[in-house]
DNA sequence: TCATTCTTGCGTATATTTAACACAAAGATA
DNA sequence: TATCTTTGTGTTAAATATACGCAAGAATGA
């Protein structure tokens, strides 16, 4: 095997968060070190010899920012010689989501430095972390409408409006009520609680709750789970 | 920058290629060193220093199979600690497609030992290359259906019965001919040459051409490309 | 020559799904 | 008690998908 070849291998993650009819937010940590050193950047790092990337992408999660990520999955590897102005190293990133009740940053370890960001008032991110952003979004956007995981993005109990705001924020067009409820509802994914949340004006709505065990066992007959409005 | 990191970074390429009512094949090459040495395996190899992950899959094709590629796409990263018994070698895997035209192997170059295979008679495979490929077939089915991705599987002149098995073969389901037919037709990106194809008996067919250009015009204002039978 | 076979090409009827829209129910506000 | 706000449930028309029937154009073989 070839001895001389002398690239670095990290791992770098999108994590977004949503709070209810706000916005997307995205966790950031401020770079300690040169280069780029006081600037913002993905939480990520160097993938240790001997554990897997998905360990590596929680374990320098767990450091930085100390927050509990609900779903998980590899985006895309961006390997671009020059992308790291010191060594060539490849960056496998990761593509992440945080239900509401994760949100807060611990302040006890050293995660001191991380923050979470509007999507739409993002500062100015260190190396091609904004070209990996953007992939992540459209991963997002993308796979929202054909994945059951906006779930992820919500507390296990909602009311039908958060997932509504949520669709509408994120594919950043109108839906109509009405008919995205029955279409949701339609595949049978979805359960009705008993509870009810009241708050502010209006009626009190009933909480909802995602079903995954349904979804999986669905899954394996070939349904398909598709959400698309004009 | 930490320095004792030691893992290697490779790129691997599934490369898949279609002969008209057939079966699906895979490029595949025979080993010429330990590990797995005279067993079958996927073109690939080392990232040179200097390179993009993109080069090195295209040089490590053009080396060991002479295979022109009509398609290619980033896949997955397989990284696991274990998956090369020798060092810690990550493994950035490509997905490419090869119009029939460019199927044959060049028997110059030292591609003496790539092959094409059945997709159905596989050998075993060095390496954790079986689930890279399942990876890759997985992908070219779902890919199938929500992107014109089959025209890299065929002439750029075809016969509308040859678009039809492609998708009967790859998505191993029957497909009503008629409506088939009907619904590619509707998306407006298929274009009626006036050449005709005749071959053993039947009724003579007309050929058709993918329009490239009509779909990227079409994808800016989101249309979709979906197609879906039961 | 001509019926048979094999594809290709085109159409139509029916069922299902999507899109557009109206209004009642349940609570907060004042 | 009237008004505002948000939730919950329809209904109808248009668009799409599904399931077919059948003729057209060529090779095959009696």
């Amino acid at each position: 095997m070839s001895g001389n070849q002398d690239i670095k291998v990290s791992v770098d993650a999108v994590v977004f968060g949503y709070e209810s009819k706000k916005y997307l937010s995205v966790l950031l940590i401020k770079r300690g070190v040169e280069p780029f050193k006081g600037g913002w950047a993905l939480p990520g790092g160097l993938v240790l010899n001997d554990e897997s990337l998905e360990d590596a992408v929680e374990r320098e999660l767990k450091e930085e920012t100390g927050v509990a990520i609900d779903y998980l999955e590899q985006l895309y590897t961006f390997g671009l010689p020059k992308r790291d102005p010191r060594n060539r190293v490849i960056s496998i990133s990761y593509f992440g989501l945080v239900k509401p009740n994760h949100f807060k940053i611990k302040a006890d370890t050293d995660a001191v430095d991380a923050q979470w960001f509007n999507l739409n008032e993002l500062p100015e991110l260190a190396f091609d972390h904004q070209l990996i952003l953007d992939t992540a979004h459209q991963r997002l956007k993308s796979k929202l409408s054909y994945q059951p995981i906006g779930f992820d993005l919500l507390n296990d109990e909602f009311p039908f409006s958060d997932l509504e705001n949520l669709y509408m924020t994120i594919l950043e067009k109108e839906i109509d009520r009405r008919n995205f409820r029955k279409k949701m509802l339609s595949f049978g994914i979805i359960e009705e609680t008993n509870k009810i949340e009241k708050i502010g004006s209006g009626r009190p709505a009933k909480l909802f709750k995602f079903n995954k065990n349904k979804f999986k066992q669905l899954t394996v007959n070939d349904f398909h789970f598709e959400i698309n409005f004009v």
